[in-house]
DNA sequence: TGCCCTGCTTGATCTGTGTCAAGCGCGACG
DNA sequence: CGTCGCGCTTGACACAGATCAAGCAGGGCA
């Protein structure tokens, strides 16, 4: 599997543009955060776990680190970035999530959450508190096993991450990001070609384990040589396969 | 949470030593690998999930990259660890991992192991076929419950190792290793200031994000400076403190 | 309109780690 | 018992990316 796809990968169903409703059954996000093939009853069942929506303004975290954890979100709409900070104060971006995305994860084991989940853009997520999941998933073993693949798939793309942040160079790891960003966002209908960073060059830095200067640079690097565009947060992607190139070279 | 606990944290219950059984409800490890407060008729239901017992020699894969997944693997005894591999031949040391400890649950999302593990030394593990994991888990609501707990520490864990790879040196990156691996050998009833690497300097490297010669060279440091004593393979912890203080300092 | 602030770019320099290379020592094996 | 090979150590040097520093640009706000 490529490394764009380890990083951060879902299950690749772009959805199609609806109108916005508010139950499960209705939500055009529905293939990307549930489980396919539930019967009308399920997906019902389903629903009525939903316990509320909530809005979350550009900024504001949605969990803190230490918070006691109760509920998954959902993401409707928005843009979140994950982080951990280390008891010195340092603190690494340790993922950016988008709509259809579940966060959350990391606090089961121990009932805290042990990250910081703020919003990058205002957003809106399904809180699904998780007793009652795990009361559903005993009745309702498709949404069983959709939970663990969920957790699963979080798994291996922290695996791809670690590939990355382990053993690439710079370019390569911008590379992987804009490809990987890219791939989500077309994913859910947007251009495959076009994408507005929603994270200051600091945070990709961070979640790259890079400084901001180097982000900066290696924007600029990749504009030269005209294999993107870059207008402030405004990035095109004019040489796909060079990108590509790019991730697999020797050094 | 400390980097150290964040790396690869387990529930730190020490096992008693005790006669090996092959049964889980005999199992010393019981309390590493199954959730605790079970009555007798569960452990016996959790028991007949775990289909046999399968012994590994060192350097044999247990499982490999793109192999069809169908079980999760518990750790009785030995030594393992995971490594992912890029398209372009760049492979990535993911984890090592001891017994009490489930391997496999990267191959849940797709029904295909993402990674290869590898016994470092000669190893047994129990086969948990997952459908059998995932049918009992219906019923067994703690087992369900601590089947998320497992997968959500792994995700906490990775997060940690991504702070490490994003953010810290050389030096601050082998003590937390050193630190973390002590600790949970600690908590298995090992001596809490003594250590044998059951891997190579090289493996230590790609786990960390750095060269072989890199770790060489940090070993000596750290010899040099009175934190450690090293023999070949068997490292001894002389100063705990000092090596922690290494962790939290700025630069 | 003009100011300020934050995020970004770019340049100059420094440094930690990688790279290349040589040699050592233990364990395996004939 | 000797030799072979792998894993490891150590040194010299190179370089990618960090650091320090200056200045720019766009957006928010009075």
């Amino acid at each position: 599997m490529s490394i764009v796809n380890l990083m951060s990968s879902d299950q690749h169903r772009p959805a199609e543009p609806q109108a916005i409703k508010v139950a499960c059954p209705n939500c055009k996000l529905r293939d990307l955060c549930m489980p396919i093939g539930l019967s009308a009853q399920e997906l019902e069942q389903i629903d009525e776990v939903v316990a509320a929506r909530r809005r979350v303004k550009r900024g504001v975290p949605l969990f803190r680190n230490g918070e006691q954890f109760k509920s998954l979100y959902a993401i409707r709409t928005g843009f979140f970035k994950t982080s951990i900070a280390a008891e010195d104060g340092r603190d690494h971006v340790t993922g950016f999530q988008m709509a259809g995305e579940i966060i959350g994860l990391d606090g089961i084991v121990n009932n805290r959450h042990t990250c910081d989940a703020v919003a990058l853009e205002d957003a809106e997520v399904c809180v699904l508190p998780f007793d009652q999941v795990e009361t559903l998933s005993r009745e309702v073993s498709a949404l069983q096993h959709h939970m663990h693949r969920i957790m699963s798939r979080e798994i291996v793309c922290n695996h791809g991450v670690m590939l990355l942040l382990g053993s690439m160079r710079a370019e390569e790891r911008l590379a992987a990001f804009l490809l990987n960003l890219l791939q989500r966002l077309h994913a859910r209908g947007f251009s495959g070609s076009e994408l507005v960073l929603r994270m200051t060059r600091e945070e990709i830095g961070s979640y790259l384990g890079l400084k901001l200067e180097t982000v900066s640079r290696t924007f600029s690097k990749f504009s030269e040589e005209g294999l993107i565009e870059v207008k402030h947060r405004l990035v095109r992607i004019i040489d796909t396969a060079a990108l590509k190139a790019l991730i697999n070279e020797q050094p």
